[in-house]
Order: structure tokens, then sequence, then C-alpha cells
RNA sequence: GGCGAGGUAGCUCAGGUGGUUAGAGCACAGGAUUCAUAACCCUGAGGUCGGGAGUUCAAGUCUCCUCCUCGCUACCA
């Protein structure tokens, strides 16, 4: 297909949190390398974004500072905002789904699948918080985990254990807001039936782009549609989101997933009258750039949407890259784990490309990538810097040396077999970049780039002009061999800048002025010519494209990581002020339910009396036998001597521990725990455990051997 | 447990439909050089392609089994 406009989207980023490294190798980056380059083959190309502010964890974030969810968002917007900015990601525009504009968009966008009949409605009991008369989601009510013993799991999931759990499995439930106990009451919701839709998207997806999407993208939707699609909620009970644009909707949102894609599309309108031109026609190219954490949402739940609405285009392509680590582990934002982009910024002023560079050479294209700081160093020092940085260096150094430092003449009836060659490695280096870049290989294009470098060197080098300098006897036919080797090599130079736009692109615009040349000259189509610099145009003095990154440099950042994870850990979760646990480069949502990531502030429990406590009958016991319960990932089935007998218990730390490590210890046991079959097996208590900082899980046991049955309290 | 994506030189990655001595960049070693950010250029060493079995004249590339990493999902209470 000819297309004649393109629309590349970069997911959302949840308003909750900075923006971190990972979020700009796996999405925002590589977005913005591919609108560049499309911009500059002169293309008709929008590239919206803007920060996704609905959601359960901005309200929670919200009450723990004692503040609105708006002035949360206001907050995060500007902040993730103003990194983008500085980083070079070349939005159109970035906008925000807490905007008139967006709730209108996607209220019309409810109201016409509600008019054509296409939702379910269905009636629920969900929990409800009666003293502030509000029903509360998985994610509102905070309880003691069965498993673990965390007094702050979430209805949907403990933080601390990673149990996924549901509101009536906590003990002690009670409301995040107030504290209250929960009540069950009935509740109405609008379904979204993915099911219907099935079939539709087997053909568009398992049929239609078998090759032409990346293997992860095109797995993970196969695995969603061989497994079948359920109907999906599309509102929620909350006060913080668009209302539900119904008259029996009262205290009802739209579900953040709903509303945060449509957020592209309010975006674009907010660009641009002509928003439909890009959304609505068969011959625009719409591409999301997304991390994997958001496959299914913008392969599956999106499009469906669209199809159903009707009128609008469908992802051409939706190009997810998988997750940076950093310094070998998973990026852990209530650890603290992770390389925040404003805070590079302030480290590391003026060197946006140099972190471009390296996110792009190392981006998690097919798997889960590594970063680490001495990684960047090298690839900074002796790639960009050593072979980029330098060669252009070269090539100014000697022109003002050798050529009186204007640009010497071509000489072309001159030229040999290398100069032909070099000529030819030009054309070809903009033939080989252009095919990566339109095929979403960013990391090879890159490659292409500075290896067309590499051969600028060689050519150099096997040239040697700063030799034939040193035989006036035979200057004449010396200095045109030097005037051809360096006319080539800045004509090299002027295009290394037109490759390297769209990825680095504030070097790029530091070579046109150092070339005198306007920035026009990094039109697309100029790649490949000689002819950009004028022969005997003076062109300003050396300077350099990138300094060098020092080991002190390395050694502080490492520590510096380390540090912030020293302090995360010791401290309560609750000092941090980083954006939801997730790695994923997108944010906007998740795939677990109710969204959210972001610890729950502890609120303590409500007092209790002596006799509350006495109801508790705990015991120590010791582990006889323990063994893995089978077709199950956590749990541990336990033998325990109490002394006058012995019980099963059934345990959720199978990834914590071997079961023959835990052989022979005493552990404390709730004892008076209602049984429970797991996996058919029946369990008869609890053991308590401790759950570190660091994830790791301690049992609570007595300092010392004690007889085994004997009471604790 | 099921599904998906990966497991190829120290590091990061290439390796359509199976076919000569498995490639690249960086790191490393030796050499050459001095125009240049001790950079560049040349040469070299480095891998039983996670492991096992099979199909085949021939497998990194196909089949089966198995181990490890990541993600989704199930079980969990």
């Amino acid at each position: 297909m000819d297309y004649k406009r393109y629309l590349i989207t970069a997911a959302l980023p949840y308003a909750n949190g900075p923006v971190h490294i990972g979020h700009l190798a796996g999405c925002y980056l590589p977005a913005d390398i591919y609108t560049r380059y499309q911009r500059a083959q002169k293309r008709d190309v929008k590239f919206v974004c803007g920060s996704d502010e609905h959601g359960v964890p901005i309200t929670i974030r919200a009450m723990k500072e004692g503040i609105t969810p708006q002035d949360v968002v206001d907050k995060y917007h500007a902040i993730i905002k103003d990194s983008f900015k500085e980083m070079g990601i070349s939005f159109d525009i970035y906008s925000r789904t807490s905007n008139k504009i967006h709730h209108e968009t996607s209220q019309a966008f409810f109201t016409k699948l509600f008019n054509d009949g296409v939702f379910e409605e269905r009636e629920s009991e969900q929990y409800y918080d009666e003293s502030k008369d509000i029903f509360l989601a998985d994610r509102y009510i905070v309880g003691t985990c069965p498993i673990c013993g965390n007094e702050n799991a979430y209805g949907d999931q403990c933080e601390k254990c990673g149990s996924s759990l549901s509101p009536e499995q906590l003990l002690n439930p009670r409301s995040a807001l107030s504290s209250a106990v929960p009540v069950k009451k009935r509740t109405k919701h609008w379904y979204f039936p993915l099911d219907k839709y099935e079939e539709w998207l087997k053909e568009w997806i398992v049929v239609g782009k078998k090759d032409e999407w990346k293997a992860n993208v095109y797995g993970q939707c196969k695995s969603w549609l061989d497994s079948g699609l359920q109907p999906r909620a599309m509102t929620r009970d909350s006060t913080w989101g668009v209302p539900v644009p119904l008259p029996d909707a009262k205290g009802k949102v739209l579900y953040v997933w709903f509303d945060a894609p449509i957020g592209y599309i309010s975006a674009t309108k907010e660009l641009t009258n002509q928003w439909s031109d890009y959304w609505c026609r068969e011959d625009t190219k719409l591409v999301h750039f997304i991390g994997k954490d958001n496959i299914v949402f913008h392969c599956i739940i999106f499009p469906a949407m669209l199809k159903a609405h009707g009128g609008f285009v469908l992802p051409d392509n939706v190009p997810a890259n998988e997750f940076l680590n950093i310094e070998g582990e998973k990026v852990s934002t209530s650890r603290n784990w992770a390389v925040w982009v404003d805070e590079y910024l302030k480290d590391f002023p003026g060197q946006q490309d140099a972190l471009r560079y390296v996110l792009c050479a190392n981006a998690p294209e097919s798997k889960d990538n590594d970063f680490t700081w001495k990684d960047f160093q090298d690839r900074v020092n002796n790639e960009l810097s050593a072979i980029l940085g330098n060669f252009e260096n070269r090539a100014f150094v000697l022109m003002h040396k050798l050529c009186k430092g204007r640009v010497p003449p071509l000489h072309s009836d001159a030229l040999n077999d290398a100069d032909k060659t070099l000529i030819q490695e030009i054309k070809n280096a903009r033939v080989k970049t252009e095919t990566c870049l339109e095929n979403y290989k960013f990391r090879d294009g890159l490659f292409e780039v500075i290896d067309l470098a590499r051969k600028g060197n060689k050519y150099l080098q096997d040239n040697a002009p700063w030799s034939l300098a040193k035989t006036p006897e035979l200057q004449i036919e010396n200095q045109k061999r030097i005037d051809i080797c360096m006319h080539l090599c800045l004509q090299l130079t002027a295009n290394l800048a037109i490759l390297l736009n769209p990825f680095l692109p504030f070097t790029a615009n530091k070579m046109c002025k150092k070339m005198k040349v306007v920035e026009r000259m990094l039109d697309w189509e100029n790649a490949g010519r000689i002819d950009l610099l004028k022969t005997n145009y003076p062109l300003l003095a050396p300077s350099l494209l990138f300094r060098k990154i020092e080991d002190a440099e390395v050694a502080a950042q490492v520590e510096k990581l380390r540090n912030n994870l020293k302090q995360a850990t010791s401290t309560k979760m609750d000092t941090s002020t980083k954006a939801p646990e997730n790695t994923a480069p997108v944010t906007i949502g998740t795939t677990t339910e109710p969204i959210a990531d972001q610890p729950v502030i502890p609120i303590g429990k409500p007092v209790i009396t002596i006799d509350d406590f006495m109801k508790i009958d705990l015991r120590v016991g010791t582990i006889l036998k323990a063994e893995k319960v089978e077709k199950a990932d956590k749990l541990i089935r336990l033998e325990l001597d109490m002394g006058t007998e012995i019980r099963t218990v059934v345990s959720g730390i199978a990834l914590h521990f071997k079961p023959e490590d835990i052989i022979g210890k005493q552990v404390t046991v709730v004892a008076n725990l209602a049984p429970r079959k797991m996996k058919g097996i029946e369990s008869n208590g609890m053991i308590l455990m401790a759950q570190n900082g660091d994830g790791r899980l301690i049992f609570v046991s007595p300092l010392e051997t004690a007889d085994n049955g004997i009471e604790v309290r």
C-alpha cells in the first residue's frame, strides 16, 4: 500500500512518576527515530503522545500525599513532558487525558458503542465503603495477605509475596480510604464483548500479520486468541476518570484502559483539525510504539474497539520492544532500581545523544536486554566517540591544516578506484539505513551509520593525506590527492549528519552548524549525494562532537543505584516518589485488571482488644516433611509436628524456599485458621512469615528450640 | 501446569526454504602509524551454536525430550 500519511503513537506514560531509561529504550526512542526519519523523507507524519492520568494508583498516591489526583498528574505530567523534550523526543503533541477534549472524545466513543448496542450490561456484587459512599476497586481494599501475612496486601494482589488475590481472601479487609470494613453492594457495568471479535481478530492478526509483525508481538497475540477472549468491563466505580456518559451511571467512570488508547485520538484532535485524515482514511499508516506489557491492549482490545466503532484505521504495525534491565537486574520502581531520565539529564548535561546512542544500539528489540554503566561508557567512548566523533574531527582538522579551512575541489577526472568505492559506499549507506528504518530495525540502522564512519576512517588512513603533505617536491601532484581525499571525507561527514539525524538529532544539528549548512540539508533525499558541501566553502574550526565518559562517572552512577536501593529498602516503601512498579517502557495501564502497581500507604490496622487477639491460636510447630505441590508454582505441602498431632499445611512459599531446605525448621503456626482446600489438599493453618525489604521471606520462629505445640502470645 | 518469546565467541547481536573452514561490532593480544578524543588502520586469538536423542549423505537451521531466562496464564487463600 502506498501510504499518504503516517500516524505514529507512543504509549501514554502513566502520570504517577517520572520516566526511566527503560521507557525510552523500549518505546519513545524508537518511535522518535521512526518519526524523524519519516519527516526527513518529507512524509506527512503526526507523532502523538500524552500523559495517562486516570486510574486507581493516582488516586491512591493523592490520598497518600494529601493532595488531589489532579495535583498528582499535574506534577508528573510536567516532569515527564520536560524529560521527553530535553531528550529530543519530538512529539507533534504531548497531551494529557485529563483534558476536556479527551473527556469529550472518549465519551463520544463510548456513546457510539452504547447506541449501537455493542455493550453488554451486567450487574455484579462489588465491595463498597459505606462511610465514604463509594465503590471500592479491588485495589482499594487492603488487608492481611493470607499467604505471607503482609498486613498491607491489596484486594487483587499481595505486593510482598506476589500472590494474586481476591478481596474475599484478605484477612481483616478494610477500605483503603477510610479503614471501614467493606460491604458488598450490587453495581452495574458495561462489558465489551471481546469474544464476538475473536474470529475477526484471528483473521486480521493470525492470518494477516503473520510475516509482518515481530515474533514476540505476533506470538503473544496468537497465544491470547488461541485461549479465547472474554467480555471485559469497560467501566469502573470511581470518581477519578472520564464519567460514563449515561443517565444511570453516577459515580462511574470509563475503565482507564478504555479511555487511554482513545487518548491517541483526542491528542490528534487537539493537534489538528485534519485529525480525521489520520484516523479515518485507509491510506494512513498507523503505528503504535509500545513495550511488551501493552501488546494485548494495542493489538487486541483497542483494535476491537476501533472495529466496533467503525470508521477508523487499524494499526499497521505494533513494533513492541522487550524490557531493559539495569546492571543485571529488573527495573523496580519500589526498590528505586532504575535510571531516571530527569536525573540523567542533570548528571550528564548536554549528553542526550550519548544516551540515545547507547539505548538505541542496545535496545531490547528481540529480547530483554541489560543496561550497564560500563557498557554505556564502552559504547560512547569506543564507538560513538572513537569511530564517529573521531572521524568527523579528523576530517575537520585535516581540512584546516591541509586545505586552508576550505572545502577543496574534487578533481573528478582524477578519481581512483578507492575514491569511487567510497562514493558508492556513501550511496549504499543510505539504502541500508533506510531499509532498516522502514522495518523497525533501529539498532541495525544505527550500526550502518557508524559503519559508514568506519569506512571513512579507513579511507582516510589509506590515503594518509598528512603524509602526502610532507613531501614538498611532489607538491602539486600530492595536493590534488589531498584535495580529493578531503573533499570526499567532508562529503561523507555531511552524509553522516543526514543519516544520523533521526537517531542523534542534537549531533546532526551541531554538525550542520559546523559545516555552515542549513537544516534542510538533512532532508533524507540528500543522503547519498557527494555535492552537499560546495567547493571552496569555508567551514568552522574543529570542535569535538562527543566527550568521553570517565571511569569516575561510571563508578558514581553505579554507586548511586546501590544507594538508592539501600534507601528504598531500608525506609518504608512510601518514601518512593517514583513511578509504578513496572519495567515496561509503557505505562498506559497494565495487563493486571485494576491497573496500578504503586504500593498503598501502609494504613495501620484498626486497634483491637486483647480479646480480639486471643481469638488467634498461635502455636509452635516443626516442619517434618515438605514437598512441592504438583502443578502449582507457589505451593509447598508441609507436615508439621504440633506436639500432639501432625498437621498438613499448604503454604505459598515455593518461590522462596526449596522444600528440602526447610525441613526441621521450627515455625509459628496460626493453628485455628479455618481449613481450606488448595489443589485438592486440605490446609489446616498458616505459617507466619515476615518479608524483608529486599523481598526475601523470613520465618518467624522461636529464637531457641521450643516444644512443639506450645502456644505463642 | 499451559501458552508465548529467547538461550550462538568475554559483552551485545546476525545467521530465508538444512549444504564448503558458524559471522559482525565492542572488549582482548600483537603490529603499524601520528592527522585525530592514547583515537584511527592492519593482523590475530576466541564458540562441540543451553543439554540429550533422532531424521538426513549433510542440522545452529527439521522432529522429540530436557534444562535455564523473561512475559502471560492457571493453581493459590
